[in-house]
DNA sequence: GTGAATATAATTGTATACAATTATAAATTA
DNA sequence: TAATTTATAATTGTATACAATTATATTCAC
């Protein structure tokens, strides 16, 4: 509705990166779609040099797969490639939050409360893309107030594909990141509490991975892998 | 040497990419040296596209600055960045290695010990860049060895970060890892000593990053902040 | 001679044209 | 009819042309 107006002027490159990614937190794009540069083009206005420029960034970030020669499609992340996105999060949050715990200021916790209001909101009224936009905002947050930029950069790319791997594997869709995990952890980073907020971020990605649908093998297109069970037992 | 038959077939993307890296880690690209599309162009022989695409990868492992409009530049981090670079790799590869002493297997030693036989050759014969390549080769191996990929992934763009800031910083390009470091991390390994590899591989980094000469402002173009002591002296 | 304003050149950003590759449809043969 | 081959269309990869922007040089006033 507001992009009525952005009909004339050109879309950027960062605006179309945050509609395809959105498409997709959406579900409106689904894992193994293919994403043809010609009808990009035609949808947002623009030439096939932005729409690769966007592909490639969506490539980098693992959200698309780019295909030599056969174009992109919309990754579809296996459950044990979930696993590990999840664990090098952990590995990577547990530092950042015993850090944010430290350098944290009254004026980050307004910051992060907000950002989890907003999610809680998205999260009750039927708008599970934008409540896992941002869940991810508040652990990026986080990582702003940690103060590492290199780090953060890194936590960007594993918030990418946690997304993806939500709308992939949460089921019916709905909001996954227990919202109460989040106050919880406000409260115990603006105690300066490194060891609790360590402890409930490790939890909280933990509960997140558990809720996740990753013991099917939903999403794997591959006979092989289908049918492994049933050909051994013969 | 080798290169001379490839004058008439086109050089892809990747060794365009190998090509500039290795320059900068050779210290034949200093920082701050403009990458004019144009002559890489007449260099490689290829076209702006290729070219494009080489300068958007270098820039997304932080090793040249994009500027909208103003071209590219060798990256010159800041001795600030240096140190949350090297704070970032004691995160995930304190991580890394405590896993790849439980999954490693003999096979893998093999390996390592052949790469750092290798750096340690170049370290002593007056090729320090290769050195440092190599030593960057021997950490990515640890996170293959940890088999998390998309920790391999992050890793892998900490560490060319790392490669450009030691061949920023170090004292008279001489390589800086200490070999026996990795050899006693090998050993670790060999034991299945999670903790003993933890600590060997934190220790290592920190000193990596206390031998570069990162108290000195050197490579700040910075004005304000070159000046900023005499000035709060008046 | 110095500094501002303007003109010119060089460089980057975007769109498009062409080549190479892959996917699809039609035709041929068993 | 089913499978294989061939022809056609669609799509991606690369190079290049043009537009927009920035950098450099020149001119002019003081």
């Amino acid at each position: 509705m507001r992009q009525k107006l952005n009909r004339l002027k050109k879309p950027s490159e960062a605006w179309i990166y945050d509609q395809v990614f959105s498409a997709i937190l959406d579900q409106r794009l689904m894992p193994d779609t293919k994403l043809t540069e010609k009808d990009l083009c035609d949808v947002f206005g623009v030439s096939r040099t932005i729409i690769r420029k966007v592909l490639l960034r969506l490539s980098i970030d693992r959200v698309v797969e780019l295909r030599p020669n056969r174009g992109a499609v919309i990754a579809a992340p296996g459950p044990e490639e979930v696993r590990e996105i999840f664990e090098a999060r952990r590995l990577l949050e547990d530092g950042i939050v015993a850090e944010a715990a430290e350098k944290y200021g009254p004026e980050d916790a307004q910051a992060l409360k907000e950002i989890a209001l907003r999610e809680r909101e998205c999260a009750y009224s039927g708008k599970p893309g934008d409540a896992i936009r941002l869940s991810g905002d508040f652990h990026l947050r986080l990582a702003d107030i940690a103060g590492n930029r290199p780090l953060r950069e890194l936590l960007r790319q594993l918030v990418a594909q946690t997304s993806l791997a939500i709308s992939l594997y949460a089921p019916g869709g709905v909001s996954m990141c227990d919202d109460d995990d989040h106050d919880r952890l406000i409260a115990a980073i603006a105690d300066g509490n490194r060891g609790l907020s360590r402890q409930i971020m490790h939890e909280h990605l933990s509960e997140c991975e558990r809720s996740l649908l990753l013991q099917t093998e939903q999403g794997c297109n591959d006979l092989h892998t289908v049918f492994a069970d049933v050909m051994a037992a013969e």
